[in-house]
Order: structure tokens, then sequence, then C-alpha cells
DNA sequence: GTAAGCCACGTCAACGTTGACGTAACCGCG
DNA sequence: CGCGGTTACGTCAACGTTGACGTGGCTTAC
């Protein structure tokens, strides 16, 4: 009732077969193929062949938890994102699992739905299976809530947040540039009075590009900052309030993509054109954004690298060959027809 | 120069802790605190409440590879999507990590770029954790390459594509059936002579939207089929080529909503409108449709239910409680303002 | 009073692999 | 010819957990 017909995992033995499996069958101990397997040295052509042979014939595959065991490296990462409903994560998980991959290791995945108590109920349920690092984009509310697994020895890299601690790397875009380039490219083109649509202050990745906003723009211009959502809704929102209530906004720089397209949605719905009378900056650049009318102008991320980058830390993090807590990569200003 | 300083897992001894080392705070058997931490039954409350305090105090995690190596169960499932860059995947990998989590399983990510030799790489790699199970979106070229790993006993749900194996399960949703729809909602409008924009007629899943779209057909319609790669660009240069072969077309109904967007875009850069000289209808859902302009009728795929299902077959797959090797969902009809 | 039964534990082996160490055979060299 | 060194193995224990089974003490029933 429980079980159907067994499965016939290996021709011979009916489960999994293991190096005892193969030993039995070429002749030689358990030993001996571990070590042609692991290619360590220690055995003759000839039977470095038989054994590969008969792994062959048998479908042997190394029982990772029976390595992890021993060695305490289970050769996996777990990779935790807030959702992958925004367009952000899918590509970064696409870049750690490629940059995985080509290391040989295998990802675990899990989602906080960026609420901090979920996210560390998947950590501790993570911990169990002894990943050698997490790559994490913390959950709202920052990445005080890690600390306690950071101490207690997980290898962590945070991705576009700073937090400093031993076992720690952050990998950052570099938002502060961007900020600062797409102010930049609203003001050379003649806008008069720029507006930001941002994120409520919770993050510190949020703090960033506000203050290089603020920074950048000309002394004698009023700032203006519109906080929402980081929703489509959100920007929508937000920005029909904001035509309404400061009609002489005619830049405006966005958190990210998905409010800079509500934003010219909303900007339209009020009888009002992009560029011309409001130019839009959004920040990402994420698929959708090439593909609506106007087509955005946006600061682009680098997200497969990112996820490439965030891998390679938590593999040095976790060998201890790590060096220095941060990296910083590079963003570039897309210039389409919105701004 | 390898390891920095020792990491302080464990208050006490300086790594994660063990049943061991549960046991010996508290004062009875590691076999006791398995028993509590596990709920088995056998052990008084006294002992219950020191056991639980002594696990907290110590962080105690169970290490899912003793248990995988001994109960033949690693409490995991394997996801395997062609890519995430597609917006379909996402959501479907939401729904099987947020079924996965309410199962207590932890989910192993892996793409096979749709090719079918890194799926099976990506597959023999994943043989090594023992995932009690695998959820796959099959690469292109069809369901063929998984037989072997079905052979060797590794359960696997197969969405979207129909496969018969004893230890495998189909999740679809019910593709012919939005077709169908689709094609009725654009007679419905008026529409004189229909088009199809569609995959290469490699997969099955493709066969069944294709077929049903032929055989909805009213009789005397001559019935028009383009093929391109399911991208963007290759929605906009099928469709392109198409509207200037066939200006008579002015109802198109598209594979997905990616080949709906391009095909959109190709329409009015001819200096046609939709939905009045073309009406358009894509598949997915996915949110870039209703972002568009015009917003893209669709048929909806519930992807978040597909993969929650999904789940749920493979757990009834690994424990052999299975019945029935197919699920088909329903799908739904989304009228908005491309048709 | 004692057999039967249950409760709350403990003991032991096994899962599949690898690190540490042992060893027999052979080789070259003085 | 004997000695050191190398090559190609084998042996054994350990990783952390759980299934199977054992046990002492207490309760209950006749």
């Amino acid at each position: 009732m429980q079980r159907t017909e067994p499965s016939i995992d290996d021709p011979l033995t009916g489960r999994p077969s293991t190096l005892h499996d193969v030993a039995a069958r070429v002749g030689v101990s358990p030993r001996t193929v571990s070590r042609v397997v692991r290619d360590e040295g220690g055995f003759s052509e000839a039977t470095r062949q038989r054994v590969l042979e008969v792994v062959e014939e048998l479908n042997y595959r190394p029982n990772v938890h029976a390595r992890g065991l021993i060695s305490g490296r289970s050769g996996t990462i777990a990779f935790v994102a807030p959702v992958l409903s925004d367009p952000f994560f899918p590509e970064l998980a696409e870049g750690v699992q490629r940059a995985a991959r080509a290391q040989g290791l295998t990802v675990l995945f899990a989602m906080s739905d960026s609420d901090p108590e979920v996210q560390d109920e998947v950590l501790t349920s993570l911990e169990g299976h002894r990943p050698d690092g997490v790559v994490i984009f913390p959950a709202a509310g920052g990445p005080a809530p890690l600390v306690p697994f950071l101490d207690r020895g997980l290898p962590m890299v945070i991705v576009d947040t700073v937090l400093h601690h031993r076992n720690a790397v952050s990998v950052c875009s570099d938002l502060a540039a961007g900020a600062v380039s797409a102010v930049r490219h609203l003001l050379d083109r003649g806008c008069r009075q720029l507006a930001m649509l941002t994120d409520f202050p919770t993050r510190n990745l949020e703090q960033e590009r506000r203050q290089a906003f603020l920074a950048t723009l000309p002394p004698d211009m009023e700032p203006v900052v519109v906080e929402s959502e980081i929703t489509l809704q959100g920007g929508r929102d937000a920005t029909a309030d904001l035509v309404e209530r400061r009609p002489d906004v005619d830049g405006l720089f966005c958190f990210n993509d998905v409010m800079a397209i509500g934003a010219v949605q909303a900007i339209q719905a009020a009888g009002r054109t992009v560029p011309d009378d409001v130019a839009v900056v959004g920040f990402d650049d994420i698929q959708m954004g090439a593909v609506i009318s106007p087509s955005l102008t946006t600061v682009r991320i680098d997200r497969e690298r990112v996820g490439a980058e965030a891998v390679q830390q938590v593999v040095a993090l976790a060998d201890g060959s790590s060096t220095g807590e941060m990296v910083v990569l590079p963003v570039d200003l897309i210039e389409r027809d919105s701004a």
C-alpha cells in the first residue's frame, strides 16, 4: 500500500549503488574506488579504467550526504531572495545558479517574502542543511537579523546591503554613482525641477540613492522626494499625487524600474507626456523597461554579474581565503526614450 | 592561512552542536534527545522541557545529512527550470518554493538553459543529493531524456508535458481549453481571418495549443500559422513578416505573452492598430502584459497553483501514495484591451 | 504474590564516505 | 644483498543520526 513496486535505481541491487557495489564488481576496496572517483591518485591506469567503467555501468553517484557528514562541506550554497516576482531577483538567481554550477556547487533556494520572521525561519531550516555559504538579499528591515547566523559561523554574502561582520561580505552595486549619473542626465537634458520617487527609508540601500540624489541637485533647486511602496501601483499612486501637487516637476528619478513604469503611466494618465513634460529615469534595467512606450531610460545593474560575484565571494568566505568585506560593482546609465 | 579564526558555531564546542552535545548537557542519551526533537513520544514532560531548553541554548539543528544517510530521505526536492528570465518560471518557482516550505521541504534549484545536455548534467549532479523528488519543466526537445533518471527511481513531476512512466506524474495546464477560448473570443469579436504565432513544433505542449487552434477555426477559414523563436524578438520579426504577407489577418493568437507583446509592437510599427486592425491574444498572463499599451488580452495560467500542485504530486510520488499519472489545471481568459 | 504490561529510557549498529594509517610488492642504488 | 623509497592498494574509525532492540522500575490484575 505504501510502496508500489520497488524502483530499480541500480541494475543490480535495486537501490542507488555505492562505493561498495562498485568495489565489489571491480574487485578492489571501496577506498580505491573513492580514490579514482575523486581523482586522488594512488591507483594504476588499469584500475582507473575498470573502476570508471563500472561506475558508468552501475550509474554510481557519490552520496553528498555521506560526503558532507565526514568532510563538513555539503557542496551547496543557499540563495535567499525576498521574492521572485520582482524581475530583479530572477536574474540575480540566474547569475548565482550559473556561477554555482561552474564551481560544482548546488543551490538551495528559499524565499523570505521580504518578512524578517519568515527569513529567520528559512535560515534556521537552511542551517540544518549545512550549506557552505549563503547568498542573501535581506528582507525588509535590513541585515540585523542575520547577525546570529553569522555569529554561529554561517558565511554569508549580503547583496546590496552593507554589514560588517567577520563572516560576511557585501556585494553591492554602485547605487550612489548610478543616482548621480541619473540626476546629471536629467539636468543635462534641461530639467528645471527634479523629484525623486523612492521607497520608505527603511533600508540603507534606499538611503544611498536618496542621499546621492540630494547631494547632486544644484544648490538652488528645491529637493522634492515622494515615498511609496516599491510596486507598480505604489509608483502610479504617488506620481498621480505628485503631478497634481507639483506641476512644475519636469524630471523624475525613481528608486527602481517597476516604480518608474508606474510613474510613466500616471503621468500619461494625467494627460501629460513623457519625456517632454516630465522626463523619467528608472533604476535596475528590467526587461519590461525596454518594451513600454516610451522605452525607459534607466540605470542598469548587471544582476548576472552581481550573482556571479556573490558566489565567488561566498566560496572565498567558506574556505577562509576571503579578503576584504565589500565588493562594489559598477552600474551603467542606459539612455532610451523616457529621458 | 587557510582558516582565519575558528567560527563559534556553538557557544561551547566551537562547531555546530549535535545530539551528543545536547544529551551530555541534559544528562540523557542522544537517543532520547532525538526522540524529543522528532516528537516521537516515550519521554517524560520534564525531560522534554529540559531537552528543548538546551536545544535552544545550544542552537541545535538536526543535521540533514546524517538524517538523509540513514533514512534515505533528504527532505529536499529539486526544481529544474529552463531559465528564469522568462517571467513564467519565477512565478512557478515561487509556487514550488512556498508549497515546499509548507511541507517542511527545502528546494534545490537548477537551470537547464533549455539545453538537453545541460539538463542531463544538472540532473546527474542532483542525483548525488538524493532529492526526494524533482519538479521539472523539460528542456527543449521534450521529456525523453528524463527517462533514464526515472528508470533509476527518481520521482519526477513534469510540468506542462505528458510522459507516461511509473515514476512520473504530469501537471499540466489545460492548454487546449485555453486555446479554444482564445480563438472563440477572437471570432466572437468579429475577426474574419485568424492566425497563430507559435513555437516550432518540437514540444508536445506546442502541439496541444496548435491543434486546438486549428480545430476551433471555422471550416471555411484558411489556417494560418507562423513559427518563430518564443522570444520578444522572435514575435516581432515573425509578425512584421506576417502583416506584410497577410494584410487580411485581423486576429492573432500567440503561443505566449512574450511573443504576443512582440507581435503588438510589430503591428504598431507597421502603422496598424491593436485591436482595431489586428486583435491579439496572448498566453500565460505575465505582469508585463497588463502594463503595455494596449494591455494584453490573454489566457491566464495560475503558475503559483501549478507549482503548489507539482509539489503535492511529487511528495505523493515519493512516498508511494501517488494515484494517477496526470493532473490538469484550468486556465482563464483574461479580457483586456488588445482583443 | 506474581505475571503481564507499560513507560522511559539506554545500547548498538548501520547509513556511505573519507582521513589517517598500515603494508606488500617492487625498484633502484651503493 | 640489503636498505630506503615509491606505488598501489587495504583497513579502520569516524561523521551525526535513527531503527531495532534491550532493560529496569513501576503499575495493574487476578
